[in-house]
DNA sequence: GAATCCGTTTCGACTATTCCGGAAATACTA
DNA sequence: TAGTATTTCCGGAATAGTCGAAACGGATTC
């Protein structure tokens, strides 16, 4: 009777993995214990995972192999998005000096596929393939406006709306509203909802038939943005590069 | 009696992961196909990886996730040598305007780590994460020349010397030659060893006992280099950085 | 609007595989 | 050298994976 949840061993194995993630490496009796399983089971799965190279081990510690970052680049570069989004994101980065990411939507996250520093960009030590919720930010509410309806309650069902930081919108019914606002005006300002004092800039990229692609922003610290001019500047250079990948995407043979 | 070769749904569940991504994403039945198994087992482990969100799936065509984005990249970053090699990685390559690269050693195998494209770079379509012998390179012949001996036997034995390009060294002991000449000089050059065409000038970077953490190298086309002053200029850039990086590795509270 | 075809999904019984306690081997400490 | 901690090996009971067959879905044709 295996009816959902499937093969419990694949189950079982990436969540050793994600062990070894969050133990920054361990030992196979250390994530044993971590994980609440018997020794001699998480060693026959390190062994297994050892011996199809996809973990490591060094002085009896293990941790993920290269291997995981093979597949995540090598799909990633063959992604039309992401291919002609990062040069894009290059000159926006250069032109504004700051912070500058391309969000995609995967399971009904947010995940960064892209990331450019810019001479004065702040630190956030996020890095490619990070995941956070699609709610809590300028990049997030740029995809969820353009998503179906049903979706996003699908979406909201799933992960809820909890907060991130002091300005994170945690109550539906303001939500909504903002979203419909997005696809009027074409971008999304946040203040401090994904991150304290940090302000980031979004602007959505769509398909032919208005389906999300995904999203870009510039983040910056509020403190920066001191007058009304500093704010036009960057939303311009946003929506215009946003504009120039979404041509570049739809008419160039990619699908 | 489950002796080498532990977990098969483990094995099973990795093979169909490299499948999808030779196949750049495939229906149930595509890879059922390619991989040669039957469609409803193929089906139950597409069904599991898509639930625990390793694999996406639209129109029911698969692929990898952007997991192994993540848990690549955050392992990447948690490596001392990439935190120490990458700032200075950039430089060498503004400097030199060529392409340049970090490997490691993994599983006996050269992982490059990290690229970095100078203005006038050639493309070669490599990656981080992607692999290759360790004989048939300049970066590979600065890591193998540093390991133990017993190790080189190793390797050398299980993946043997295949010929990358028309100057690969393909003979044992040709090699060895070579490892030993490194150990003095301190760098390496290869031309057309690993691709036809292109020279690469690569060093080593030690630990504190004189074991190998990974190599660098200037990878520029073979033409480029027309006279003794080009080839010099370029190995004292690369010896520099590498000094620099390995100083930095070694005293300064990382591991 | 049936009928046909294609791939996907479900089902479930057979049995190969996994699980894990316990013991052996190995590494580490004092 | 003895003592402790960890890893590795082993093998049988029971679980969980495999895969044929049949149901489903959705396109396309007649």
């Amino acid at each position: 009777m295996n009816k959902n949840g499937r093969i419990k061993s694949i189950q079982t194995a990436f969540e050793l993995i994600e062990g070894l993630e969050q133990l920054d490496g361990a030992r196979a009796s250390t994530l044993a214990d971590h994980v609440d399983r018997p020794i001699s089971t998480v060693h026959d799965y390190l062994k297994t995972l050892e011996e199809i190279q996809y973990v490591t081990k060094a002085d009896n510690v293990y941790r993920p192999g290269t291997r995981f970052l093979e597949i995540g680049e090598a799909e990633r570069m063959k992604q039309p998005l992401y291919r002609v989004a990062e040069p894009e994101l290059e000159s926006l980065a250069d032109e504004t000096g700051e912070l500058v990411s391309l969000m995609i939507e995967e399971h009904g996250k947010g995940v960064l596929l892209d990331i450019k520093e810019g001479e004065d960009a702040i630190q956030l030590h996020t890095y490619p393939g990070v995941r956070m919720p699609l709610h809590s930010s300028a990049l997030g509410k740029c995809i969820l406006a353009h998503l179906p309806d049903e979706r996003v309650d699908e979406i909201i069902d799933e992960h809820g709306l909890p907060a991130m930081a002091k300005n994170t919108v945690t109550d539906r019914d303001t939500l909504d509203e903002q979203l419909t606002k997005v696809c009027e005006q074409g971008y999304v300002i946040d203040r401090g909802e994904r991150i304290d004092g940090v302000l980031c800039l979004a602007a959505p990229i769509l398909g032919t038939t208005d389906n999300v692609k995904g999203s870009i922003c510039v983040c910056s610290p509020t403190s920066r943005i001191d007058n009304e001019t500093d704010l036009e500047r960057i939303r311009d250079a946003v929506v215009r590069t946003a504009n120039m990948i979404q041509v570049n995407l739809n008419y160039s043979g990619a699908r």
